[in-house]
Order: C-alpha cells, then structure tokens, then sequence
DNA sequence: GGTTGCAATCTTGTATACAAGAAGTCTTTA
DNA sequence: TAAAGACTTCTTGTATACAAGATTGCAACC
C-alpha cells in the first residue's frame, strides 16, 4: 500500500521506528527469541528512547514483542495454537465478507480489477515468487475492503500483519501456486455469479489449505530461513 | 473482572492512567469533543506527562482520542458509521462463536452457568437497571469466549469496549429487559440443542433490536446524561 | 567443585528539559 | 470599528536525567 495521502502532517520518529521494527521481523532480521534493550534499538536508528518506547509498546499490543519488566525486550515466541486461532479468526471474517459483498447494492469494482489480475485465461501474466505471495495478500485484503466495513477491513489488516510470517513461507512450490490461481478465479467466480454460500466454502477450504502448507513450520525453519537472509545481506541483527 | 493473577509485577503508573482515563470516558466525565493536553490529565492523576502520553496513544490506537499535531487532545466523536460497523463485526464474530461452540468435544461448562442465570423459570432472581446491563455484557462475552479462541475473544472484547458507551443508553424500559431474558434464554436452550444455525439467527435478532434501540442516540443525548451525571457526583470534568 | 554473597552494570519506568510550531491575545493602524 | 501583525503562551515531539530493581560476573568460602 502507499502511503496515504492524509495531511497528517510528516511522520514522526516513532512512526518510522515502527515500521523499521516490523520490518526487521517480516524480514527475519529480528527472530522470535531474540533480546534487546531500547537503547540498542535507539542507538541503532539514532534516536532517543522516547520513540522507541512508543513504537515498542506499539509492537507489545499488537503481539509481535514481550517486555520483561527492567530486563529488556523480546520478540514473541510463535504460538502454534495462536496462529491456529488467527488462521480461524481470518477464515471467519473472509466468510463474513463474502456474504456481505453479495448483499451490497451493487458488486464492487474490486471484482472485476481482481478478476482480471487471476483470470485463469490469462495465464502467461502470472506472477511467481515474492510476488505471488503479495497479490495473494492483496487478494485477500481487498475482498475484505470490498466488504465495506472498515473495522473489519481494519481487523483483518492486523491479522494478515500477523501471519504474514508465517505465509512467507508456503509459496515455493509451484504447484501450489497453480491452485492459488484456480483457486482465487473460482471464488471470484462464485461472487460475481452472487453465490454467497459458495464463495465462502471455496475460501474457507482455499484458505485450511494454505493453512495445512504452513502447519509444519517450526522455528528452526524460521531460523534457517533467517540465517540464508542473513548471509545474503549481512547487516546487523 | 478481577485483577488478573499473572506475576506480571506491579500495575503501572500508565497502566493507572489509561484505565482512570478509559472509565473518565465511560462514565460521561469525559464526552466527545472534549480537548486537553498532556499537562492536565498529567497534574489531575499526579503524574508526568510520560505514561500520560504511553495512556494516551493507547487510547488513540483503539479509537478513543485523536491528538491534534501541536494542539492538544480530543475525546473522539461518535460516528455512526463505526457503530453500524462494530455492531456488524459484533454480529459476526458471535455467530461464528455459535458455530464453533457447537463443534467443540463437549458443551462448555459456560452453557450451564450462563443457563442458571438467564433460566425463565426463575424470575425472581432478575436483576434490572445497570445490573442487567452488565449481565448482558457478560453473557456476550463468555459466550465468544466459551468459543475457545483468545484471538476472537480480545478482538470481540474490545468492541464491546467500544460500543459500551452507547449500550449504556439503553436498558432503560422494561419491555427490553424482558426481551433480553426471554432472548437469552432462547440462544441458551439453542445451544445446549446444538442447533447452531438457530443460535446463530436468534443472536443476530437480539444484537439487530439491541443495535435498533441504540440508533437514536444522538450526541446531544450523551451530552444530557453526561449533565445528569455530573450533577450527581460532581467532580473535575 | 559447588555455592553463596556482593558489587558493578544494565534495564525499564518515570520525571524533567528543550525545541519547533500552533493558537490565541493584545496592540497598533487605517 | 475592523483588520493586520507581532508577541506571548501553550502544545506536542524528542532528548536526557534519575531511580528502583533485575542480572551478571567474580571472588571468597565450604
């Protein structure tokens, strides 16, 4: 997403802490277990500790961080049973979307802009690699947008931050990225054909699949994935 | 609730804070359009400004204040398009609490316990006025909870957090307080059938008439209870 | 070796100092 | 009177100072 056009005057320090933070975790520069101080953080990024505190209790309440109370800060452990219950929250709320874009007065344009991204009759403009993994992700949250409830838009947002970690690392094989394919054309297709109950039965079972591919992430899979990126990029922890 | 039992240490000095400030604002001493800055709230709660403001942003993120750059802080309006949108999000994740209670192993123990306090056969023990509200809370949030998935259930908490204030304004006639037992107690007995589709319908009437009753709240009316109460226990706004 | 006590160091939580800018006020001028 | 402009005051955002306690390393002792 780019950056919105609110006049919300420039970014603070501590906005710019924050995404560098969750960026360091997406990317694996930072793993679960890891330990640090806030001066660390704050000397790293050259600033002061107010804005990293903010950012870090910012990262606290969303789940991505632990304080331990005058003995620094830790990346949260993954919790198999919470990513089962954030996979099952996501399923529930694409259902939800579903139904609710059938009920809207008129489709929305996002069906057809989808559409024409995973059209299955156009199949040399597919995308492979990182860049499936993120249509996949914009598939998903522009239904939920099209939904038009922004708290749920915005809900679902933080769940997909959440498991973007851990959806990172289905998308090799390439089989899996032909049922993607098939897969999101058949839910577009049952929405525009106003076929509620359809859709959401087709991505429910879209999205266990996935579900399935990631369940046998451990964290030295993490681990191993974050020591390639680190080789490939040396840089510091 | 009660203080939770973790060993988490002492409570806070901006733990205080935001607790002091979120109930300020549930109890209409602090009503929509309100400005301050950091300072007041700072010297009222005998604090410096740091945890005023570490209360404060976590207010802002849950959709409490807004701070105004360089300019102070404002309690948020109510919008009615939120509250239509959190009462749809309410709705949603309470269905899908239906369905999943039915799936689980066996009935929660949440069943029976929530049956002996909304049983129609017992109308003596009812409860009425700002009790019966605080019941209704309860029975919507142990049944998510009863759900089994801490994900949903803090997602749900904090919309009903967040729709309390207007909630309040209701339960006043007793016409609706009947129906509440009356709904309950349908949802309860659907349940324990293990009739999720039914629960799961009878829930979204009872949340829509519920939402229906909430729909004429204007902020002229949250002003008036906000002088009746100030009238009562009249302190610093 | 294993353990205990102590002290130096490090950490967060809170308070305060400073900087850049917004807002309101008061004076001055036509 | 109305408007404009300078100035004072106030506000948040950031940096730093201080305090209480957790951790750790080391030495002394059994």
């Amino acid at each position: 997403m780019a950056e919105s056009g609110a006049p919300t005057q420039r970014e603070s320090m501590a906005d710019r802490i924050y995404q560098a933070l969750k960026e360091d975790i997406f990317e694996f520069r930072l793993i679960p277990g890891d330990k640090f101080s806030e001066s660390d953080i704050a000397q790293r990024l050259s600033a002061s500790r107010t804005p990293v505190r903010e950012a870090l209790y910012r990262l606290e309440r969303e789940g991505y961080v632990d304080v331990l109370f005058r003995s620094g800060w830790q990346i949260r452990q993954l919790d198999f049973k919470q990513i089962e219950e954030l996979y099952d929250l996501r399923i529930t709320l694409e259902r939800a979307a579903m139904h609710k874009i059938c009920r809207l007065d008129k489709p929305p344009p996002a069906l057809r802009l989808l559409n024409d991204i995973w059209n299955p009759d156009a199949p040399s403009e597919r995308a492979f690699g990182s860049t499936v993994r993120a249509l996949d992700e914009s598939f998903h949250c522009e239904l939920v947008a099209a939904a038009d409830n922004d708290e749920m838009t915005q809900v679902h947002q933080r769940i997909t931050d959440r498991l973007r970690i851990v959806r990172r690392l289905d998308f090799t094989r390439p089989d899996r990225i032909d049922a993607t394919y098939r897969e999101h054309a058949e839910i577009l297709q049952a929405l525009i054909a106003n076929n509620p109950g359809e859709a959401a039965e087709k991505m429910t079972a879209h999205i266990r699949t996935s579900q399935e591919a990631v369940k046998g992430i451990s964290l030295e899979r993490i681990r191993e994935v974050s020591q390639q990126h680190r080789r490939r990029e040396p840089g510091r922890p």
